[in-house]
DNA sequence: ATATAACTTAAAGTCAACTTTAAGTCAAGC
DNA sequence: GCTTGACTTAAAGTTGACTTTAAGTTATAT
């Protein structure tokens, strides 16, 4: 069963120019053409732009994830060189993690500070807000500012 | 106390041109000048620009960075729309959360299958595996991937 | 007074990841 | 056989976030 590039961009809601601009990047060594030139997707493909995807959301850039599609392209010689690149990718993404949980804090906290601050009707509350009536859990953060300052 | 452009991108770790960049941009409208038109950072201004920090690193662009600073100028006439661009954006990191966890469920999958893939020396053991010797966590992720094909 | 280092602006350049355009080809239905 | 819609390529354009360059100004140290 073959799938054209508009069918096949449709499934991965993403716009066929995309799928091309991939293909030309080399980032799809493995789609097949029909005589007349026209790409021919197969079922199996699904797995690769699904890898590519998943590449993709970790935040690997596109020439990454070429290097890993021609590893692919090699076999088995190449393994160990894709488990690296694997294992690279997921410690960047715990490394994200990690990011993504300060910045909540950062935002948890500008959350309640605005809250508090339309239920006074002014920022200024926070000017002469005694540090116990800041939730404790961002006075950590409140705390490393002023001690920058 | 004040801080040239240059001192202040040292504390922040980046680029003087950026902070003009930012500047240009309507990013720090709280930014003074000498006579001579130079730039002359605040003790304060820290915390503008701490803020300015937490919203790129929530991924917000910086037109609607643009946007929360000019609101902030406006003062307390507009604490529910900063209110609201928090809440939007927090919203946002909580996504981006859920998008991680997803991939890094997939990337687990693939040092797991790369794990194995190496153990045994080619990939093709993967074509033969029951599906019981796939670890539990992995088997709903492969499920979808074979109802979907 | 002058050298020098750090500042200033405006404009152009860069990079990644696409998207759009132009000109043309292929494939399916009538 | 012809129309039509989806495909093809190459090349140019777009967007966001900077960075670099060029030409000039300010501040400081001698």
């Amino acid at each position: 069963m073959f799938y054209t590039i508009g069918e096949m961009a449709q499934k991965l809601n993403v716009a066929p120019s995309t799928l091309r601009y991939y293909d030309k990047e080399g980032l799809l060594p493995f789609v097949e053409r029909s005589n007349g030139g026209i790409r021919m997707f197969k079922d199996e493909d699904m797995e690769w732009l699904r890898m590519l995807g998943c590449l993709k959301k970790a935040g690997m850039p596109l020439r990454e994830i070429r290097n890993f599609m021609e590893c692919s392209r090699q076999g088995d010689a190449t393994i160990s060189q894709r488990l690296e690149l694997i294992e690279k990718q997921r410690q960047s993404v715990l490394d994200q993690q990690k990011q993504l949980e300060d910045t909540l804090l950062m935002l948890d906290y500008k959350q309640w500070y605005y809250q508090t601050a339309q239920a006074a009707g002014t920022c200024a509350v926070h000017e002469t807000m005694p540090l116990e009536e800041i939730p404790e859990r961002f006075r950590s953060l409140v705390a490393v500012w002023e001690a920058e300052e």
